[in-house]
DNA sequence: TGTCTCATGTAATCCGTTACATGATTGG
DNA sequence: CCAATCATGTAACGGATTACATGAGACA
């Protein structure tokens, strides 16, 4: 999947759902994607009109909604969901990494050690919070009604932050018990 | 850090550790970054050059290398030492995440059970791979001489991977436990 | 002799974010 | 009535990858 047929992807992903405004698509990707996923407006709406020019989403003006021009909700058609399924089909791309706390810790030695005992403190409360957050996203879609047949695979991405998120705390506290031997 | 410092912080980085060629901190930026950071030829030469005009690094011609031009040998400086901890000190820039594989299984319902199963067992794959090539690297690491400075800080980075990858597998064996729960 | 690895750089291009422009509706 | 939120788009910018150009030494 080139990179652009990703955000595509995610658009088209969205709508699958239910139909909704580019705004509503762009909140969604960050309230619910928000752990594994990113789209800005930049690419949301272009992305957004060209699905309507290749016939894989439509438009509906909504009668005078809010904003500059009235509010446009989008739909995806029966041409659009083959579409998503083929772009979903397509072979992972894999984001090239880039870990800014793992980069500072392998150079720690320039850093210091105090410093890096704050950044991995700091890693432990944002995994701690994420955590969290996992969990109240459990129980709401626990009781969140007319997704019986997405819900399954929406727990799957949920674990996965889940089991991420604790191997981040294991490995933080392993970590700063390392940094206390080195001290000594 | 703005974004491009990052690059900056990577090459300094690798330039603390020991003089080499823009050649060599590609190499090792892949080999022993590789599963945290990333860089490309673009970036690295530019960087490098930069570095120089900033009286970061120093560039030493070394006699008739290989090459067209012959090959320099690049050098950290005592103010770009100083650089790097400054760099390093800055707040951690989080790159925007974009999972590939939760995209999928996020959306699996319109992909199908068995191909998300394909997919999964594939993940799995991939993070007993990487385990496996994080506990060769281990065992190298135990042996190298010469970097008992920095070994216990690549030692946090390694263990990062080895924590996210058991912890992928975990989560893997759970998930295709739930597929076959569901395909029934 | 020919291919592989080492080596340095530049240019084109793509992807994505940020900032800007614009304005209606809702709620306090 | 004023601020926040909803809403749609475009343009500029910047960062990163890829492809290209170029060539010397090693090794078979």
């Amino acid at each position: 999947m080139a990179r652009k047929r990703q955000t595509e992807a995610a658009v088209l992903g969205a709508l699958s759902v239910a139909p909704m405004t580019g705004y509503a698509i762009r909140e969604a990707i960050r309230d619910v994607l928000g752990h594994f996923w990113s789209e800005s407006f930049g690419q949301i709406y272009p992305t957004l009109a060209r699905l309507v020019d290749d016939g894989h989403a439509s438009k509906t003006a909504t009668a005078a909604g809010r904003g500059r021009t009235g509010s446009s909700t989008f739909s995806i058609t029966a041409a659009g969901r083959a579409h998503l399924k083929e772009l979903l089909s397509e072979p992972i791309q894999a984001s090239r990494p880039r870990d800014g706390l793992l980069l500072r810790l392998f150079f720690g030695r320039q850093l210091g050690v105090d410093a890096c005992r704050d950044l991995l403190v700091q890693a432990r409360v944002g995994a701690s919070d994420r955590l969290e957050a996992f969990a109240a996203i459990r129980a709401e879609m626990a009781t969140e009604e007319g997704i019986d047949d997405d819900r399954p695979y929406w727990l799957l991405t949920l674990s996965a932050g889940e089991h991420a998120a604790r191997a981040a705390i294991a490995w933080a506290d392993e970590s700063l018990a390392a940094l206390e031997v080195m001290k000594s």
